[in-house]
RNA sequence: GCCCGGGUGGGGUAGGGGUUAUCCUAUAGGACUGUGGAUCCUUCGACUCGGGUUCGAUUCCCGACCCGGGCCCCA
């Protein structure tokens, strides 16, 4: 009987997952270049993480179970939560700011489509300990440099959530929550017909309406005649100001919100075109969170990447990597395994575990596409050398053993 | 959970109520046990599953599953 693999999940097979694996090294290097520490959390977390930090609204999207002791447990759907539970237990007095990088596999229940799957992969950084415009453009530039060094072309839009929160002062969190909701749906039709039903305040009305549709460099001094100097205003002028800095293009975009409370202030997102629906690569912002784990309230400002989603834009291919196949006979097995395990330190090294004949060696090195061949035959061992061969020119030459990898690196891989 | 489209060897395909189910490619072996790419031969290998209609279903109908696209959701 064949087994099929679970809905939403996927095999790689090598050729992708050498694309992937290169991809997650050049992210992986970008992050620490910035100074930010690798870790890792357990695959499985209890369920209350994510339902304190999301809502029992996501149980439908989680994939969980009941252990042998009785225990709800959850796969993880988000990397965050696990993140800042590590920093409550573990890292609350190491030297601040606490700066952290994760790659790892999450899970959902979810419709699978283009860009979504139900065990998915997320970069993600974040920054524990700073409020401060200096972190938040960090965050944001880091983001833009991971996507760039893995050939992704990226929109960036960076909104703020204080200054839209502001317009909702008094209202019921639940009224907030849900206009957020609308908001970054954009379904301003949705959104009408909710602030007709909540009879809301035709003044908080107009500006947020105005508010949600400014975009541009002008933004911030809009907002200033909208809706007053407001403390985060000035930050989030400081922040755009950083951005140029940096030297990163971006769009002020109001609109961008969250629905849920923990997130503070600024948000943005990145969107790639050739995605389908799914045109998000890059999501973050800063919040707060390890107050609702049980630790002191503290600011902190990250990202997560979609993995999965860059991988279909982007459009870096890894270096080709030059195999050398190693030819024997019966006589000459234990010299060519010696020269193969030296010449191993070096490139790839393949050798024949099929019993095969000289000439079928031979078109097995051109079948997997072999830079060249090391010829060891009875000839060649009985003069202390091996031949050579460009697998590309057909051109062979005579070698002397200890002078093979030097050759190969001399003349065939240049 | 909802809507639309689709499922034929490992990959790509032709076909179609009764066929030995087509071709290409890939794999393994051989022609060819000291020299690859070409050619030829052999081998392996498929109608997603379950019901229904029918004398007979891979083909038609329904459902499930899976894939793709969209909705919902997006922590």
């Amino acid at each position: 009987m064949k087994i099929s693999k679970p809905r939403g999940t996927r095999d790689f097979l090598p050729l992708e997952n050498h694309k992937r694996r290169y991809i997650e090294n050049r992210l992986r290097d970008c992050a620490l270049r910035w100074g930010y520490q690798e870790i890792k959390t357990p695959t499985f977390e209890h369920i209350e993480l994510f339902t304190v930090k999301s809502g029992e609204g996501i149980l439908g999207e989680i994939y969980n179970f009941k252990d042998k002791g009785d225990r709800e447990i959850a796969l993880r759907p988000e990397l965050t939560a696990p993140v800042m539970r590590m920093y409550v237990n573990e890292l609350t007095s190491v030297p601040k700011p606490v700066k952290l990088y994760y790659f790892d596999n999450c899970f959902r229940y979810e419709r699978p489509q283009k860009g979504r799957f139900r065990e998915f992969w997320q970069f993600g950084v974040e920054l524990i300990g700073s409020q401060r415009p200096e972190a938040d453009s960090e965050i944001i530039a880091l983001a833009c440099q991971m996507l760039k060094e893995a050939g992704v072309d990226g929109d960036l839009h960076i909104g703020h959530l204080g200054i839209i929160r502001s317009l909702f002062e008094g209202q019921d969190s639940e009224v907030s929550s849900q206009i957020m909701r609308l908001v970054d749906k954009k379904d301003d039709k949705g959104l009408d017909e909710y602030l007709d039903k909540i009879n809301a305040d035709i003044e908080m009305r107009d500006k947020l309406v105005k508010l949600i549709n400014l975009t541009g460099s002008s933004a911030v001094d809009e907002v200033r005649t909208l809706i007053g100097d407001l403390p985060q205003l000035s930050d989030f002028r400081t922040l755009l100001e950083l951005m140029d800095i940096y030297g990163l293009e971006y769009t002020v975009d109001f609109g961008i919100a969250r629905g849920l409370d923990y997130y503070t202030g600024m948000v943005f997102e990145i969107y790639s075109s050739g995605l389908g629906a799914q045109n998000q690569v890059c999501g973050g912002g800063s919040y707060g969170l390890a107050h609702l784990f049980g630790g002191q309230k503290i600011a902190s400002t990250g990202f997560a990447i979609g993995f999965d989603r860059i991988m279909e834009v982007c459009t870096i291919e890894p270096p080709v990597q030059e195999r050398a196949v190693v030819v024997y006979s019966e006589q000459t097995y234990k010299e060519a395994i010696r020269i193969a395990t030296d010449l191993k330190k070096h490139m790839i090294v393949d050798m024949d575990v099929m019993g095969r004949s000289f000439g079928a060696q031979l078109k097995y090195a051109n079948a997997i596409g072999a830079r060249c061949a090391v010829i060891i035959g009875e000839d060649e061992a009985a003069l202390g050398k091996v031949s050579l061969k460009d697998m590309d020119s057909g051109k062979q030459v005579l070698v002397d053993k200890n002078d093979l990898q030097n050759h190969i690196a001399t003349y065939i891989l240049k």
